[in-house]
DNA sequence: GTCTATACAGGGATAGAC
DNA sequence: GTCTATCCCTGTATAGAC
């Protein structure tokens, strides 16, 4: 491909930025959020060495200055994706008041808000990783994993003390986090929600989800022990 | 790419096979089967031609007198997982006992079998669904949203019953979405459920998640070793 | 329908001047 | 660091014999 075929599907107009801190200055900073772009939207695969420089305002030569190959710059992504959320995820769990409920809570507000704040960010570290070599994906699937047992340990931790009413809480973990996980597939400036509105509904999704006991009486609540409503 | 890099990551070692009756006959079908297993590891981007007819046991100027070009068989692959999916929800739905309750554990039921009955299906069908031009992805697309509307419809009755208590039936119609889709990336021999046990689990979650009223004492998935797992 | 052979554009990457 | 120029391979697709 030398030239985009088509308008943008695979998200909308998103803002095409990294968390603060991360980007590189100059020249390697701009590659770096082109390929953000360009990989979002037409997948490693689907990008060239010249599409990359094009949209950098480089030479396709002068990439080679900044990375030693493509892979590169897709693994600096990928881990900077993986390694945002975990840190978002982490911070979530120290800030959270203390039990279970609230800690979950505070789990999937933070997963949605990583996701709708850098959706191509999100959609690039999940969706492309499968192109990186084993080596260089290892280290985003380690945080992966870690990052998934901080949920699970929160879920496992409520269910023994009687917060949670989930039989499987592994499925129970895998369902929340995809819930998280899609927002980064379509959140955008289109659609009428904010960050916050999707973070707050689903971490009361998710409570709901795995049957919490004391699902804070959001609009959302229902009485527990109510008879049911009845009927259709 | 002439020959794979390193082994396959993106799914485990899942069946690949097409739903009953839609596989073409003679190499056709083997082209057919050969692109979904190598589109869902690689993608569309990172397969080629040869590695196609490699794969098909033919020469790669044969794939020609089958498809006009490598699109038209993601497209193809496209078009039956999406068709598959909508086939399934609308069965399911028309099976399905009256009321909502029972109708959106139908849709979820279906999806989540869907998804882990062909989930090479389903990750080409979503995830590549990118790499097709407008006018070949737009059968698909309106398939999707014909099949999305069949769970909002269902939410909204629910909630104008009194059935399901949430604010914004169309984010909840996401976030379960969301759960049901992402099964197709993790869902394979090498984990410990039965499809039907993550059918019925995650319809549970989704009565759960829509804070429904009655939530029927329904079957929940274990683990097997813990407790006798039970299948509907 | 399938093959061998090949056209030829585009791919990733390097050499070497400035 | 950045460019021009280029190497060489891989990519898609076609021609034409069988």
């Amino acid at each position: 491909m030398t030239t985009p075929r088509w308008e943008p599907r695979r998200l909308s107009a998103v803002a095409v930025e990294l968390p603060e801190g991360v980007t590189p200055p100059g020249t390697r900073g701009r590659i770096l959020l082109s390929a953000l772009r360009l990989f979002a939207e037409y997948g490693f695969h689907g990008t060239s060495i010249r599409d990359l420089a094009g949209a950098a305002g480089i030479n396709s030569a002068t990439l080679y200055a900044h990375y030693p190959a493509k892979e590169h710059v897709l693994a600096e992504l990928v881990l900077l994706g993986h390694t945002e959320l975990h840190r978002r995820l982490q911070q979530a769990l120290v800030e959270a008041p203390p039990g279970p409920a609230a800690q979950l809570a505070a789990l999937v507000r933070a997963q949605v808000a990583a996701h709708a704040d850098f959706p191509l960010l999100a959609l690039v570290a999940n969706a492309e990783l499968h192109a990186l070599s084993p080596e260089r994906a290892a280290p985003a699937l380690a945080l992966r994993e870690q990052s998934r047992e901080l949920g699970l340990r929160v879920l496992r931790l409520g269910v023994a003390q009687g917060v949670f009413h989930v039989a499987d809480p592994l499925l129970a973990a895998t369902a929340i986090g995809s819930m998280g996980m899609q927002v980064a597939h379509w959140f955008g400036p289109d659609q009428p929600y904010t960050r916050d509105q999707v973070a707050d509904t689903y971490a009361g999704y998710a409570l709901q989800l795995a049957g919490a006991a004391d699902v804070p009486a959001k609009k959302t609540a229902r009485a527990p022990g109510a008879t049911p409503a009845k009927k259709g």
